[in-house]
DNA sequence: GCATTGACGAAGG
DNA sequence: CCCTTCGCCAATG
């Protein structure tokens, strides 16, 4: 059995990412329960390479919207390219309106009144 | 088994 | 406002 855990959790909210929108690792932690475990989403995206489908960790930055987690991409230029072909504008690896295309799963996934 | 690191974040000084 | 420290959990050395 696949032993469900806070990484597959992490993976399941970045799947649910809309494309031309970006979520931070706080905000997937906290969405989890633990907002202060917001290493343990990069930590678990590190091994999205081994994950299906695919996970579209390039839509996760970090806090201030940069690009923190380019440089565990195939090219140190996939990230941003991935980001620009889905229609998020990147400046010196960091994205412009960040907090106007922020997709907070906290915000976005809460549950109605 | 303990210490350090890791794609972070919030709080404190 | 800038820098430092703690927290969080897991993996690696």
């Amino acid at each position: 059995m696949t032993e469900f855990s806070f990484f597959d959790d992490v993976y399941a909210v970045v799947r649910l990412v809309p494309a031309g929108r970006v979520t931070t690792y706080g905000a997937i932690a906290k969405y989890l329960g633990s907002a202060r475990s917001s290493r343990m989403v990069g930590w678990a995206l590190n091994g999205s390479h081994s994950v299906v489908p695919k996970v579209p960790a390039h839509r996760v930055v970090n806090r201030n919207g940069i690009l923190s987690g380019k440089h565990h991409f195939e090219t140190f230029t996939t990230m941003c390219d991935s980001l620009k072909a889905e229609g998020v504008l990147v400046d010196d690896d960091v994205v412009v309106d960040f907090k106007n295309i922020l997709w907070d799963p906290s915000l976005e996934l809460t549950i109605e009144r």
